[in-house]
RNA sequence: GGGCGCGUAGCUCAGUUGGUUUAGAGCACUUGGUUUACACCCAAGGGGUCAGGGGUUCGAAUCCCUUCGCGCCCACCA
């Protein structure tokens, strides 16, 4: 044997990655077996692997690996997203630090750095998911700039401009004045901060009275174009019709009535700014009013803003509110706590700002996406997300897909007039012309007359298309590969993306299939620390992924990640759960070192101990088995590592191991060894999704295997029926080890030393086990008699009881403290037991199942008792 | 402001429609054990008034009400 020392987890994994990826397993053809898919989330194409990357990529390559198993023609897509805005704001801060603006670079040029950042990081992430061990089929890598995924996305613009339901407008959007592009409004997290609430005043024009308003942002006084007070409000009356000068611009504003003001609020008084707030826009609207934007593209105040202009927003703010305090016209200053809308991205106070942008009707669309769901076409788990996401679809708003931005897919519009409605929108500019050309009845226009609009696509623009385009399913609708593989079996992804990903990856696949995109969304949890902190590059808080795997081997840090994964819970990672991970990868090379270091010896006769014990894991593996279904069924990975886990360290290596385990070097013999190597083989495939490294290392170790024959293709074990009697005698006898080895250590007794066992009342015996308690328990003896025996230690497991002689004198004082606890014990269980039973409602009401058992377990104590109450006498005498 | 979820052993969590459990697992902890696959090990053991209070029921960790604490999502109140 060449096995020896610790497992040595980076050699290995290197070894059986090349091996498979050489022999093509990971990849998936159209074939007439039953497809099981999945597509990955695409993760950032600069993007490095985090621990949220690394808990769902390994999920979903523990249901791979099984669909694989399970002879399911399994086919993992992975693949990277552009990131548009992600992306940009990386390159734009790299060519800051090379002391280049992006202002001062032409898009083409722009756009060479960013393919150039693309190409010198993209990828790396997928080479980092190789380290983890992920069977994706790597041959189909996508990315959601490649061309076909492109001309996808244009294709899925032109048609739902021409359906009618993409159209640009003129609206209110989330403005990020850092990155200078407009945001949709899942991209804007809103924070409480504490604030001020500044209560200026206006006076009434012709007059000397002044009228109060509290505002949050003072500096938006240079936009108002009116005042607003509520027609019911009896404290304002005398003001109606009348007309107010804002203070420092010392411009004349209408003061207007309406009943969308709060009388609650502030003073009563609201400002109107109709450039800069949602609310003032509508009012605005409503009263005719007029929009004075004061600010410009990056939030300095433009030629508005008089004196302050070119200064920001918030320099500006100091300054308003000193120069309002100079002239009189701050009443107060209150501390006021409110939200602020920031952009997910790159952290800045959004601004509210009117602007032309491309928007997606989503009402229409959004209906089947919400049926699916509603009626579990489309299973979310856990299901507490089906009400967050009913909640959304319901109120579905109309998406804003354009940003400024130039890394991304230029929307395909043309312009061709100085009006804003001079435009055609074709997925190529010789279409655009010819449509031009025919919307305008001028056949002079030329492609020199023809402006494409420089706005690009919003990221998900493209990712809400990846479950179809990966198979090309936009371009050639009836390719068989779509045909085949959508829709897809799983998708597991964080809830942090159900809106901006999930609910509009389910909408486009109801649009353009017709059909569900997946079937199951497993939402894991989000990655947090031990203090509960969301893990993040800033906080610095996240661990190195690929430092943990070289530290730990992929294999441990894979179950480490699932030991405390439940469903939709956030998990709080610890290093140690990777610990514990490699050493249960350890345990099972040890064990497995054990079994091939084996001598086998044709000669010897299979003990009887041995016999029993195969047959008793056989059964216990089973029943692992149809747990193992169930768990899977529901998501419930954990669980499924758990039960694996506990089988093969205590059922498979403390009992199984130990019982047939031959004496050291001694041989063993052939049937038991046969019978360990099948147990061991089956262990191996069950285990084989969570820790894909360490059994097919051992899986190697066991035979030549021709590639065909490797464990990542094998069979999964078929289910057979499960002896529970068998399972429930080996219990017992697992109990009475349990007994012996107690007394052992009570009584100081080693190992090495035989003992004599006794068994009294064979009502309910472990005759089967008798060879197996006589090999753990290391007995010289054991028989059954009729009469308790004197002078021995003894103990209960049900109503048998056990007796060990022991030389020497026995502790008579303390026996009869440690059956007195256990009588007490004992007694109170019967006595709560016997409650039930005396209780005519419980007897009339509760099933007969219920009571059956409740008269077992009664039965059960009552014979107990008795035997410990006569040791107690005996004792005692 | 609206909605959702959570609070069970030191830690992370199971506990399925109330009844096979006077509450379970893994880790951690305590004690003992090393020529015998593995100290990343083996064995034995301690540890919880199931957040607090009230109610329904023959029976509640489980259902209802309420208080406290924590988290998340949604929403245009200046």
């Amino acid at each position: 044997m060449s096995l020896a020392g610790k497992y040595d987890a980076k050699s290995i994994e290197e070894k059986w990655y090349a091996y498979w990826m050489k022999n093509n397993y990971f990849h998936s053809e159209v074939d007439e077996r039953e497809a099981y898919t999945i597509v990955i989330p695409p993760p950032n194409v600069t993007g490095v692997l985090h621990m949220g990357h690394m808990l769902n990529n390994t999920i979903q390559d523990v249901l791979i690996r099984r669909a694989r198993l399970k002879g399911y023609n399994a086919c993992w897509v992975p693949g990277t997203d552009h990131a548009s805005i992600a992306t940009e704001a990386k390159v734009v801060a790299k060519l800051k630090e090379e002391g280049v603006d992006k202002n001062d670079l032409t898009r083409e040029e722009f756009l060479e750095h960013a393919w150039e950042w693309t190409h010198k990081h993209g990828g790396i992430i997928l080479e980092q998911l190789k380290k983890l061990g992920a069977s994706c089929d790597w041959e189909r890598t996508a990315f959601t700039m490649d061309d076909n995924l492109s001309a996808s996305v244009i294709k899925v613009f032109v048609d739902l401009y021409n359906k009618g339901l993409i159209y640009r407008g003129y609206r209110m959007v989330n403005w990020d004045p850092q990155a200078k592009t407009t945001l949709s409004d899942e991209e804007v997290i809103y924070e409480e901060k504490q604030g001020s609430l500044y209560y200026l005043n206006y006076t009434i024009e012709d007059t000397e009275d002044k009228l109060t308003i509290a505002t949050t942002r003072p500096e938006t006084i240079m936009g108002d174009t009116a005042i607003c007070i509520n027609p019911n409000d009896d404290r304002f009356t005398h003001l109606k019709g009348k007309k107010a000068i804002v203070p420092i611009a010392n411009r004349v504003i209408p003061i207007i009535e309406d009943e969308y003001v709060d009388m609650e609020f502030g003073t009563g008084c609201l400002k109107v700014t109709p450039a800069h707030d949602p609310n003032d826009k509508i009012l605005g609207d409503k009263h005719n009013l007029e929009i004075i934007d004061i600010f410009n593209d990056d939030a300095t105040l433009n030629s508005y803003g008089l004196q302050y202009e070119g200064k920001d927003r918030f320099v500006v703010r100091k300054e308003i509110v000193k120069e309002l305090e100079r002239i009189g016209a701050l009443e107060k200053t209150e501390t006021h706590l409110n939200k602020v809308g920031t952009s997910e991205r790159t952290k800045a106070v959004i601004e509210p700002k009117l602007s032309d942008q491309w928007f997606l009707k989503m009402e229409d669309l959004a209906k089947p996406a919400l049926d699916a769901v509603l009626s579990k076409e489309v299973n979310l788990v856990p299901e507490k997300f089906i009400n967050t996401y009913r909640h959304w679809m319901e109120n579905v708003r109309d998406w804003n897909i354009s940003r400024q931005l130039w890394w991304g897919h230029q929307i395909p519009a043309y312009f061709y007039g100085n009006d804003k409605e001079d435009f055609v929108v074709a997925e190529s500019k010789e279409e655009a012309l010819i449509l031009a050309k025919e919307k305008t009845s001028n056949n002079a226009l030329t492609y020199e007359d023809l402006t494409q609009d420089p706005d690009a696509l919003d990221t998900w623009f493209s990712s809400w298309l990846w479950p179809i385009s990966v198979f090309n399913g936009v371009l050639e609708p009836d390719n068989k590969e779509i045909n085949y593989y959508y829709p897809t079996n799983d998708l597991v992804t964080g809830p942090d993306i159900i809106f901006f990903w999930v609910a509009r990856m389910i909408v486009s696949g109801y649009h353009y299939r017709g059909e569900k995109p997946f079937s199951n969304v497993y939402f894991t949890g989000i990655v947090r620390d031990k203090q509960r902190r969301k893990m993040s590059k800033q906080l610095g808080n996240s661990p190195d992924a690929v430092g943990l795997i070289n530290k730990f081997g992929a294999d441990g840090v894979r179950v480490g990640l699932l030991l405390s994964a439940p469903a939709g819970n956030d998990l709080m990672f610890d290093e140690d759960l990777c610990k514990q991970g490699s050493a249960f990868v350890n345990k099972i090379f040890n064990a497995s070192r054990l079994i091939l270091g084996w001598e086998v010896d044709t000669a010897i006769d299979q003990p009887k101990s041995s016999a029993i014990a195969i047959t008793w894991y056989t059964s216990k593996f089973q029943k692992a088995l149809l747990e193992l279904e169930d768990s899977y069924v529901k998501y419930r990975i954990s669980d499924a590592l758990m039960t694996t886990y506990k089988l093969v360290w205590d059922d498979f290596c403390s009992w199984l191991l130990e019982i047939v385990k031959p004496a050291y070097g001694s041989p063993i013999d052939s049937k038991t060894y046969k019978g360990v190597i099948k147990i061991l083989e089956n262990n191996l495939k069950i285990l084989h999704p969570f820790v894909p490294f360490i059994s097919e290392e051992i899986w190697q170790q066991i035979a030549d295997r021709t590639p065909e024959e490797a464990l990542i293709i094998a069979t999964w074990p078929e289910s057979q029926e499960v002896n529970e009697n068998l399972i429930t005698e080996f219990e017992i006898a697992a109990d009475v080890v349990s007994g012996i080895r107690t007394i052992r250590k009570e009584k100081n007794i080693a190992f090495k030393e035989t003992i004599e066992l006794s068994i009294l009342n064979s009502e309910n015996n472990s005759a089967t086990f008798d060879t197996v308690i006589s090999k753990l328990g290391n007995l010289s003896t054991l028989d059954y008699v009729g009469a308790k025996v004197e002078g021995a230690l003894s103990f209960r497991v049900k109503s048998n009881e056990y007796f060990i002689p022991i030389s020497g004198a026995i502790n008579v004082e303390e026996e009869i403290k440690k059956l007195t606890n256990e009588l007490s014990y004992t007694e109170g269980f019967l006595k709560s037991v016997q409650k039930k039973l005396q209780n005519e409602r419980f007897v009339n009401n509760a099933p007969d199942q219920v009571i059956a058992n409740e008269k077992k377990k009664q039965a059960d104590a009552e014979a107990k008792i008795a035997t410990i109450k006569s040791s107690l006498e005996s004792l005692n005498s």
